[in-house]
DNA sequence: TACCAGGATATCT
DNA sequence: AGATATCCTGGTA
């Protein structure tokens, strides 16, 4: 069988992988805050096949197969060795997997094709819980929030050592949905680091919980708690609102057109912020200015539509516009304040006079003119009776989700986002 | 008087 | 169900 005679996968089934032998700074799993030694995780985690909740329903080879395709992606970014490594197990799985009812092996190469997936995947999954647990996340990607998407890859991007996107706010749902293509226009150094990243996570989920079933994180929770994996369990107890999968857009399946052009996302492309009198009427021909950093609808991708503008981006057929309005039909109208806010912060030129930042690197800004603010907040929201006392309500409720707070040096109309929101 | 803090409830999506 | 919107009481500068 193929795999057997791979030379670089796992030498001693009785060693976990090392991925310590990854010969940059760049882990080449992130997922778990602390590198693996194969002794330390020898000891503490003995691979004995009796401990993992595999089994031929769970984990059988119809499952077996989903990983495939994610991790052939996998490597076309990365040259990384240990990824390679993984790449070729999990293929050789599959590879393999389609002989494995036909002959019935022998015990022993039955024995040692469980070894070697529940070895990945017990790697996989291990990180991934303690990232999780450490983030607040989800283990399902595909119920992410946009808060969950960006804590995710703001944390990847301190792990990989790359350079954070300036916006990247998205679902998981959205992420899903992005090609290796439109991570790397999304982020051109480590995109493909980023999408390799996803689909592992992706992978180990699914492994679990194949799509169909993967309704809830709770119901994953309890599959793995039944294996042992309470790290699993403790990721669900984040306080971020998990938005259910009905809720969240399905990917934009092959769309890396959408990336073609630019990389530098915002909430709200161009000038489209507050709707003007005269174009609040969201069948408007949106005769606003674009911005040229947005041309081709990558804020799609990382905004709420809602904070689109009212027009077709212009590299948007109408099919596409139709889509997207029936993806996102749920949301539509949800804007989140702090979103708002943040775009304001982010067009001084415009919006200076209503708010600015004090100081862009702690996250700290002042409110200049809160009638302004609330009138502004009241023209999106259509809110004709919007003013500070209940905007500045809605801020105090991002206290408690640690979205925004008051500076320690308190000052009246100053506020702070907290990160990752002041990235 | 304007702003701040936070409870309670209503409304919207 | 989550995110406000609204209304409220009470406090501070």
């Amino acid at each position: 069988m193929t795999c057997l005679q791979n030379p670089i996968i796992f030498h001693d089934f009785n060693y976990p992988i090392d991925y310590s032998m990854n010969n940059s700074n760049q882990r080449w799993n992130s997922l778990s805050p602390e590198p693996h030694s194969g002794t330390e995780s020898t000891a503490s985690t003995p691979f004995v096949k009796s401990e993992f909740p595999f089994d031929d329903e769970l984990f059988g080879i119809d499952q077996i197969n989903k990983p495939l395709q994610y991790n052939r992606r996998f490597s076309k970014g990365s040259t990384d060795l240990v990824k390679n490594e993984i790449e070729e197990n999990i293929l050789n799985f599959n590879v393999t997997s389609s002989e494995y009812h036909q002959h019935q092996d022998g015990p022993q190469e039955h024995q040692q094709i469980d070894i070697y997936r529940d070895l990945i995947l017990r790697h996989l999954i291990q990180d991934i819980s303690t990232t999780c647990a450490k983030l607040g996340l989800p283990t399902d990607p595909y119920i992410w929030t946009e808060e969950h998407g960006a804590r995710w890859i703001s944390e990847m991007c301190q792990q990989f050592n790359l350079k954070l996107p300036r916006h990247y706010f998205a679902s998981g749902r959205m992420l899903l949905g992005m090609n290796q293509k439109d991570f790397e226009c999304f982020l051109p150094e480590g995109g493909d680091t980023l999408y390799a990243q996803l689909q592992v996570w992706k992978t180990a989920f699914e492994s679990y919980h194949p799509p169909a079933t993967s309704q809830s994180s709770t119901t994953m929770t309890a599959a793995i708690i039944g294996g042992g994996e309470k790290q699993w369990a403790s990721s669900q107890t984040n306080n971020m609102a998990a938005a259910t999968v009905a809720d969240i857009p399905p990917p934009f399946n092959g769309a890396g057109s959408r990336f073609s052009h630019h990389h530098q996302a915002s909430f709200f492309p161009g000038n489209t912020v507050l709707p003007s009198p005269s174009n609040s009427d969201t069948s408007s021909n949106g005769s606003h200015d674009i911005n040229d950093d947005d041309v081709c609808g990558l804020s799609s991708y990382f905004q709420h539509p809602n904070f689109s503008s009212s027009s077709s981006p212009p590299c948007t057929n109408s099919s596409e516009v139709d889509d997207d309005d029936r993806v996102y039909s749920r949301h539509q109208g949800t804007v989140h304040l702090w979103q708002f806010i943040r775009e304001l912060l982010d067009q001084p030129k415009q919006y200076s006079a209503c708010v600015r930042w004090v100081d862009r690197n702690e996250g700290t800004f002042k409110i200049e003119s809160s009638l302004l603010l609330a009138r502004y907040w009241g023209q999106r929201k259509n809110r004709s009776q919007m003013n500070y006392d209940k905007l500045s309500r809605s801020l105090r409720q991002y206290y408690k989700k640690g979205i925004i707070q008051k500076p320690e040096k308190k000052q009246r109309l100053v506020y702070k986002f907290l990160p990752p929101y002041n990235m």
